[in-house]
DNA sequence: CTCCTAGGTTTACTTTTTCAACTCAGGCGC
DNA sequence: GCGCCTGAGTTGAAAAAGTAAACCTAGGAG
């Protein structure tokens, strides 16, 4: 017993980011979230999803801090909620432009891709409407890493199993 | 009739990104294949995924063109099959790594992250196992924008929605 | 000629997802 | 006050997906 030891794959923040955005709809709530969305009947037209399901999304979406539960109230009407981005939220902007790269290079519309990502900032001083990409860049200053150069090492919080 | 039109939300490469690999466990076998793995009970053991989700999962990745299914024989034994990452595959990493970070930062084991992906390379010149990142860069050469900097635009293969 | 093993397939069961219909609470016109 | 409309869900039945565990299978070893 006891061979060579690898990271246990069960503790790694991958499985923890897709146990709360990985169900089917969840990012794509999150997508529609991040364009402005915030009500249901919203989502729902957009997206074609189920009402029931996308109550339990939101609700878990809430849950995990994703997006948050909000009461307002147009003129004229009753008191009803909202669901807006949090700042969990917003991060999960570079998971969705590496998926949307990643679609648009693989599988994308003849046409060209749908949507481009651009720079844009409320101040003028930056606005420069620019395409945006995804980049990997190491803390020593190499920027633009092909996927290959990088490799997997054990963290501090690090589980170990053996494997045969 | 005829509102504002917006995007469709239908005709997006995240949409369609997660078609392929938005089903539970795509990505997370993509990891497994990141990090070396090529086989059905190596798949298996590692993940605790049940037989025939696997047999699913490995066709649909061979079939969307993330993994090759590629004969192989060990000496002594019958020709098996292996499972090889590919080119598509190996650019999920920016994908995988976005997970990462967000779960690193929202959700990670309260003694830090269990995995630190690292810069290396096969020639020395470039190696310094620095800690990597995502960064957000435009294509006028501004690094590092914040999630809240960056917008949608229609792009070419654009398709029309009414919003009413 | 039987056993072992990696790589699956089958079967039976449980959970999720989907679709459509229904509810609910308040504001509004009358 | 009464019925109607609207946004925001809830309910329930059917279909799809996921799980666990047993079973199959082809070639090499003994």
């Amino acid at each position: 017993m006891g061979g060579t030891r690898r990271i246990d794959p069960a503790n790694c923040s991958v499985a923890r980011a897709l146990s709360v955005v990985g169900e089917r709809w969840s990012l794509l709530i999150v997508r529609e979230a991040i364009d402005g969305v915030t009500r249901f009947n919203d989502f729902r037209d957009r997206l074609g999803i189920a009402g029931n399901l996308l109550a339990a999304r939101l609700d878990s979406l809430v849950a995990a801090g994703v997006l948050l539960r909000v009461p307002y109230r147009e003129p004229g009407t009753r008191q009803r909620y909202e669901y807006r981005l949090t700042g969990r939220g917003l991060d999960l902007r570079p998971t969705l432009l590496a998926l949307l790269e990643w679609g648009d290079r693989y599988l994308a519309d003849p046409e060209g891709p749908s949507v481009v990502v651009r720079h844009h900032s409320a101040d003028d001083e930056h606005a420069c409407e620019e395409p945006v990409r995804i980049s990997l860049e190491c803390a020593a200053g190499h920027r633009d890493l092909p996927p290959s150069a990088i490799h997997r090492t054990p963290g501090p919080g690090a589980r170990f199993v053996d494997s045969t």
